[in-house]
DNA sequence: GTATGATTCAAACGAACGTTTGATTCAATG
DNA sequence: CATTGAATCAAACGTTCGTTTGAATCATAC
């Protein structure tokens, strides 16, 4: 063999994980072909199907690998404040910064791939395809259920349904940022600021503010009618 | 003939893009068939080829059709606004209502299909197709210069950066209000307020707490030090 | 009513897609 | 050193894709 001696069995699964994920980034699934992925991963056509059954297993495997991570990150974040704050409600900007301070970590990771993969998963959001929706709920279904749960609790006044929509609000919000200048590029030609510390300062402020902000009207006036009938 | 009398030629134009746009909406573009387009617009599969041209002009037309009268009426909006200051620079709020407000007023349009298109829209913003960026960019040009311009001038001492950032975010969090119940699915099996002027408020109460948000530390200590120098 | 240009139609085109196959090569076991 | 199971390889599979073709059908003008 003249290079690599073609058989380390472990680094195939990930070098054709790395090329997905950053052509999925690039060009989105369909758009994306077997052929583009081992091509770029240098290993032959079969390879992934041998190693992964299909290409949608694949795009499975692509989000699984990092999702488990981050999530399970996200809910050590949330344990620490938890413990920090000693039985009483966490205040709703520390679960915000939990959240989302996770997220912005791991989208300034540019050694191990987690920028891309931020990137990527900020447009799945969004996603029509089905299948990867319906995974992606599935990987979020724990965290979603703690983090909404110490925010009821941390704003008990506030309907849910309000809560839900603003976070719902600084999910987009944080997944433009993280997409970051490719629709920013829309609006302003020529602009690379691209240090993430300052990013984080930025949506930290922004998302805080709009999680503060005043209640719409309509629902204030909900809330008060129902206070007055108490 | 039996039905239709086949040949009022306007219609079949309109029939092609109203299906390509449900159906671009519903699963991407590259997932869109020229087959699946035909048939669910009752017309032969050449029709698109020969209408259109390509499968790529047809999504531009898709767009065109749509955005053409949204930015002419953000622009009108904005105008209005400032006739109104007369002179003076136009409020933040203000100026971020007439580019927003458009923007769900549209959404809420479910009987021109204006709800489908804006959720097209906002899931496209992050496309990562090339050229549908590059005509989405083109399109916007002159909407942006008008509301950026009117933003410097509003807010002077902020730099534009921020400005940009702040904007970008606004983006983002529209769109995941307009794309809806979608994405927020993830966060919650059960949810269906789809009361369009309540998202509107929603969503104006969390945008302008964002747009007023105090600036970043970092950002402020920059202000700061170059208010000292002068 | 016949000529004309625009539109619709059924059928086919080559290209690219995801996947499968069967032989071949590797590392490890007895 | 022969055997075995995992991994890689070149080649092909059938399907679907966007697009093209040439004949058929329409509305209109002379």
């Amino acid at each position: 063999m003249s290079e690599t001696t073609h058989k380390q069995t472990p680094e195939t699964r990930e070098r054709i994980l790395d090329a997905a994920e950053g052509l999925f980034m690039a060009h989105g699934f369909e758009a994306t072909s077997m052929r583009m992925i081992t091509g770029m991963a240098h290993v032959n056509l079969a390879a992934v199907n041998y190693h992964f059954g299909t290409k949608d297993a694949l795009i499975h495997e692509v989000f699984r690998r990092r999702l488990r991570d981050l999530n399970r990150r996200r809910l050590a974040a949330l344990s620490a404040e938890e413990v920090a704050a000693g039985g009483a409600p966490v205040k709703p900007s520390r679960i915000v910064e939990a959240f989302f301070g996770v997220s912005i970590e791991m989208a300034s990771d540019t050694q191990h791939g987690g920028a891309t993969f931020m990137r990527l998963l900020g447009r799945t959001y969004t996603e029509p395809n089905e299948f990867v929706r319906k995974f992606l709920a599935e990987e979020y279904a724990e965290v979603v259920d703690r983090f909404m749960g110490a925010l009821y609790r941390a704003l008990p006044d506030v309907p849910r349904e309000e809560i839900l929509w603003r976070f719902h609000f600084m999910m987009g919000a944080m997944s433009y940022a993280i997409a970051g200048t490719d629709a920013l590029q829309l609006f302003a030609g020529e602009f690379d600021d691209k240090d993430p510390a300052r990013l984080m300062e930025r949506l930290m402020s922004f998302l805080l503010g709009g999680l503060r902000a005043p209640l719409p009207a309509t629902t204030a006036q909900h809330m008060e009618s129902r206070r007055n009938a108490a």
